[in-house]
DNA sequence: TTGTCACTGAGACTCTGTCTCACTATTATG
DNA sequence: CATAATAGTGAGACAGAGTCTCAGTGACAA
């Protein structure tokens, strides 16, 4: 089942209508990389208004289908997800980006709560680096140009 | 030294003109708690324009004398720290903030670095919770009304 | 096929932040 | 002290992200 069909059962599950401005925008979202903004939807989704893309977007955050990644230079941008709470590795070179939820949050939680004495219920964690190939100096663009 | 001394030190290190207005910043900001809006600060720093209050604060965080808290809700707001990358720990209850420089992120990032082969360079967190007063149930409103 | 009401598009509005531009104040120098 | 150079300023226009309003439309159940 593809992202959006799995989209689409959550939207009728909720009660929520198919319309044809939200299938155009989930179509749109489908097409775009790993992460993208608002504005980058509303221009890939013609005759939708602005209002309908931002108000169904907030919908899919609501669902659970579409998380907010927060860049390096501190724009906001979306992006499909259909996994639960989890974070992201984002690559400053590509844009790629890598969702994880494996790793040891928890135990870093841990020695801060019994640090503090708060009583620590969520979190917010990004992370900005390079991808392999871009590391590697590149090699996507060889010796043209 | 306070907070502003050293503020005013580092500004002059830099080559920054203390003015009247920056003056006057500076004061709004040590006056408010924890963590604050640009339009905060605006409101208490009578007759100094929004413009250079939102000039003043970037300058502060080139400077690195105060930093972006970026709350549960979304919205980011600004705090005064002199200290250098550190995290937050924000209670949900008052809104106090712990900064936190310790805790082992480094290895968590080794994990991840290894497990997803990214040369991880940067990261970002924010930490949600509730501080001991608040969690044991707001002993400070007692029952007045 | 019809009624209901969730949904829509347009555009005004808000909020955060930046930019421009003429003006002012600070600072170095004669 | 006078003055020049220029960093800094306030007002307000502007920009980008997002929300709200409101009349109209279209999805869907009966």
């Amino acid at each position: 089942m593809s992202d959006i069909d799995l989209i689409e059962q959550r939207l009728a599950l909720r009660g929520h209508r198919l319309t044809g401005s939200r299938r155009r925008v989930l179509e749109a979202i489908a097409g775009q990389p790993a992460h993208f903004t608002v504005d980058e939807v509303v221009h890939s989704s013609a005759g939708v208004g602005r209002a309908t893309v931002f108000r169904t977007i907030r919908l899919l955050l609501d669902l659970n289908v579409v998380c907010r990644v927060l860049l390096d230079d501190g724009t906001l941008h979306y992006r499909v997800s259909v996994h639960g709470h989890h974070h992201h590795l984002v690559c400053r070179g590509c844009g790629r980006v890598e969702d994880f939820t494996t790793c040891d949050v928890k135990q870093l939680i841990g020695q801060l709560s019994s640090a503090t004495d708060y009583q620590i219920e969520g979190h917010w964690l990004e992370l900005y680096g390079r991808c392999s190939e871009c590391a590697s100096g590149a090699p996507l663009v060889p010796s043209d140009g």
